[in-house]
DNA sequence: CGGTGCCTCAAACGTATGTTTCAAACAGAC
DNA sequence: GTCTGTTTGAAACATACGTTTGAGGCACCG
């Protein structure tokens, strides 16, 4: 076979049960045996599970953060002076995940839910690893969004950025099983790039909300 | 003591360390050292591991969907025959969410935490505890949704409606680490109320965005 | 043919986990 | 005080984990 196959196998495996189950709820066991592949093949090609876990990231991320660089620079040129509006900068950074050259039917949205479990498990090793080998692009999408919503205060845009993550970090993190749910209830198949197309409007909108909106008054409320 | 105050103990230290660190990151012995409490007596009066996950998370949902049920009565009385506006359906949750009564400071956003945890983390057990024990609530509150949101297909609002649920239980999973970082970067301290008050209007505007808007065709434009 | 580097394999290591055990301590009733 | 049922305590149990070891295979080069 290919140089190292048992690599890209260890990869791929990983990359699925991860997915799937979290990172601690996965074990080199599982994976090495989905993998069909020895146990100790994981710490002697990686060193350990914790490298593993970074390389199923590198594996996707540093192809993807080019391409979301070029899909910037492109923007940014048609552009040329005034910045680019919030549809734009959200559809670049979507097109750019979506056409990404994908190892399988499920790439992306496996590698959806992987960014959503970073978030979310506490792993404070990866999100460290993540910060300081990606912090240039995703820099940049923030620079980009600020200039998109001028209108919004520091801490609104602050905000809204987290709610429009949560949004994206969990639908995607789940999708397989919303699909699912979906195609039970209703009976319609929905596609990844479907998905996004509802959900950037979604983000547009609520990114650009009118300023807090009538709030009923959390002190003069009877209580319950 | 009162007549068991073991069993509170553990809860309150298993609460606290499960939304910091996940539940599989979390031991029972961190929650019996925390809880200043011999490590069998979670096996004595819980049974097992995941039956403290669940009375963690009966001893919030069970008032809270009490009060989240009055909540919604309250509401349709007060707009006897047309159903509630969106605006009115989210802060009746909210509300009640924000309003209940906390063991302490910090009671919602540790219990918030909680719920986007259960969503994210794969721990089956846990959904199906949850899914048969609150489903009347849950149901109720999809059904106002609909009333509320009459122009959407069925598809749109169930996307909308996941949308929604990833923005909150996302920004709450680790909102704690998230003003942290507001604190640091803008100086600002931020309590859950207030960051209820900047997601209700978010989440409002989206779910009545324009149906999908402007996007670009993913099929003709030039890949990167 | 002999040797050198890379890789695989089965087995074991040490540690941490959830759970069980059983004796001791305790509280309340008679 | 003595008995009874409930709760705590220290210790052990079995199992699963990530990691390490060292012998063996296999390809390539001289």
């Amino acid at each position: 076979m290919a140089q190292s196959d048992t690599v890209d196998r260890i990869l791929d495996a990983a990359e699925e049960l991860f997915a799937d189950r979290g990172f601690s709820e996965t074990s080199l066991r599982m994976i090495t045996s989905k993998a069909k592949v020895n146990l100790a093949a994981v710490n002697y090609h990686f060193g350990s599970k914790n490298a593993l876990i970074h390389a199923v990231f590198a594996r996707f991320l540093t192809p993807f953060s080019a391409t979301l660089e070029n899909a910037f620079n492109d923007l940014e040129e048609r552009c040329d002076g005034h910045p680019p509006t919030l549809n734009q900068t959200l559809w670049a950074l979507t097109e750019s995940a979506v056409r990404m050259p994908q190892r399988n039917e499920n790439g992306i949205s496996i590698f959806m839910r992987l960014l959503g479990l970073a978030y979310t498990q506490s792993q404070g090793h990866l999100r460290k690893f993540l910060e300081q080998e990606y912090s240039q692009p995703f820099s940049r999408f923030m620079r980009l969004l600020k200039e998109a919503t001028p209108q919004l205060s520091a801490v609104d845009r602050y905000w809204r950025i987290q709610f429009m993550l949560g949004a994206t970090a969990f639908t995607m993190s789940s999708s397989d099983a919303l699909r699912d749910i979906l195609q039970n209830k209703l009976g319609v198949e929905t596609t990844v790039q479907e998905i996004a197309a509802r959900l950037v409007p979604f983000l547009a909108a609520g990114m650009q909300a009118q300023d807090t909106m009538l709030m009923p008054s959390l002190s003069e409320a009877p209580v319950a």
